[in-house]
DNA sequence: TAGGTATATCGTAAATCGACGATAGACAAT
DNA sequence: ATTGTCTATCGTCGATTTACGATATACCTA
């Protein structure tokens, strides 16, 4: 069973002097980059780089993967907020969250 | 027991039309991204970044975690080639390695 | 309404992660 | 040589990840 991803115990104390911006800003790109963090990942975030949008099962087609595999690396994807799906008739069009990559890409050149 | 990450299982078919640059750009990303995929390596990284270097043991005090805990973050930023260490008498100084930090911005700024 | 297609979810198994305390190893100082 | 300090590794536990086949769900089409 595949469940939502618990929330890691804080690596921070209270009693520290941490600003909270910096708490965030390390969860976020955490998130984001545990997101990028599997090969088979990184190339369903290219495959739909290179196009406007994309069917699932094209997705599926590019991998040698099962059909619930990829099922479950998109919605890995979803839950860090990097793609979206849109249901258009029997299938789920998927496309990257533009807002999302722009964040990632600012959090790694701010690093 | 921590153990070496194993190398997942290929992502891609041998018949697939799939350039090689290709296939290894998605595992370096991957593995770089999987290297800050806990706030606590973020946070890691942070702070070597914001000095030349640093002992180890001023990392442990600035995170809420067991020295264990930190050595094992520790360890997975080294086989990632994220940070690099080196002994200095009875302690580790441990640094950036400026090459992948350049490396893995310029994977993410190539998405 | 029945059938076919596309996708998500369930259930399971093996491997890995993340945490800790305990311990081993390396080095400096006494 | 002995002691103390610093760091890495060991051993363990529970939670998570990754993979798959099987099944459920949603939606067109006939």
């Amino acid at each position: 069973m595949v469940k939502a991803k618990a929330v890691p115990k804080k690596c921070y104390s209270d009693t520290e002097q941490l600003s909270l911006p910096d708490v965030t800003w390390a969860e976020d790109l955490a998130k984001l980059s545990w997101a990028l963090a599997h090969p088979a990942r990184v190339r369903i975030v290219r495959l739909l780089l290179s196009r406007t949008s994309c069917m699932c099962g094209e997705i599926v087609e590019e991998m040698p993967l099962a059909q619930s595999t990829v099922s479950q690396h998109l919605k890995i994807l979803k839950v860090a907020g990097l793609v979206q799906g849109e249901i258009d008739g029997p299938r789920v069009c998927y496309c990257i969250n533009k807002a999302a990559m722009a964040k990632l890409k600012l959090l790694i050149a701010d690093l």
